[in-house]
DNA sequence: GTCTATAATTCGATAGAC
DNA sequence: GTCTATCGAATTATAGAC
């Protein structure tokens, strides 16, 4: 960091602002006035520390999906692991922010759909790889796999479509759903 | 309509400028003066026909999805048949505007995701309770057909991420997995 | 019916005092 | 390190000439 420990809990208390304010209302309505304001700072301090807007939503925007290890895991169950992981991780407030931010803004701010794009690359698409033993159809399995799992997050929780079930029938419904993308065919019969 | 026929003409440019600009762009990132000159005509000319930006967009949005009547289709057959009509509705131009346009605004305005609530509640929810013959939980398997149907539209023409398989490719996968909701078991067991 | 001119805001970003 | 003051640009929307 290019700044001192002392102007830090300032630092900080922007980028807990920023945030909060890119999770729910997206890029293009968040204003770095809002940011400062909630911060309890002077709009110019946000442009000292973070340079520009762009730069505040780069240092806003680091997503670790905190995947399981999944090596050891019987094929079967991998459904199972995955819902319960990616639900548990969406329920927390540290999900809430990891996957709302991005997702909010990705889908009219190109530089946040190409974030969407390395997370996708760098953590889902090895993990598919080393749960499927890397089969020749693995990555369009990994697609497959973030096309539902983005798309419960747009549904659940930007759209807020109805039915909105709890927390454990979403794991149920989605465990099935997971292992069918991951283990099952992909292609004509089987129901 | 409460203008003459004189501004026809006019009014038609004005709105299919504005649905390829909120399509391509989102709410946020279109403006009036960008329609406007899309069009050909002043800005304040947008104003005078749809009153504000708000109403513009309300009069470029209007999804009918076109569902195809499920009535007599055996029901191992809805998945490839919902799959077929959903890719062809999705590259064809008609279809890119109809929903790209939605969901492009949907995550960051609140008016846009309330106009998706309601595409769901009036054309998807009936759609899948005749479907299924009514079943108990058709609204929740209505809710999962969304979810991997806005999912797919998400990451693959919005978000793009890779791979980026034909169409034909697209169809058959995404048969199986509709299928499989519309009429698979939701808990536990089956690959 | 169309355009010119402009009002009234709001935004991101900068300069400089303290 | 923080804030006051402000610039310059962009936006939506309006008033009125032609």
């Amino acid at each position: 960091m290019a700044f001192t420990e002392r102007s830090r809990a300032a630092r900080e208390g922007i980028l807990a602002a920023a945030r909060r304010r890119f999770t729910e209302g997206g890029y293009e309505r968040t204003t770095i006035r809002m940011v400062a304001a909630d911060a309890g700072l002077d709009p110019s301090m946000v442009i000292r520390y973070y340079g520009s807007k762009d730069g505040l939503f780069s240092a806003a925007v680091d997503v670790d999906l905190r995947l399981p290890d999944v090596a050891g895991v019987p094929p079967d169950e991998l459904g199972w692991i995955l819902a319960r992981h990616f639900v548990d991780l969406w329920e927390s407030d540290f999900g809430r922010e990891t996957l709302l931010i991005l997702l909010r803004s990705a889908a009219s701010h190109p530089a946040a759909a190409e974030r969407v794009r390395t997370v996708f690359t760098d953590q889902v698409i090895p993990l598919v790889r080393k749960a499927t033993g890397d089969v020749a159809d693995a990555d369009v399995r990994a697609a497959l796999l973030s096309t539902h799992l983005l798309g419960t997050v747009l549904c659940r929780y930007i759209l807020q479509l109805p039915p909105v079930v709890d927390a454990d029938t979403l794991v149920a419904s989605l465990a099935v759903l997971m292992q069918h993308i991951l283990t099952g065919s992909l292609a004509e019969d089987q129901s």
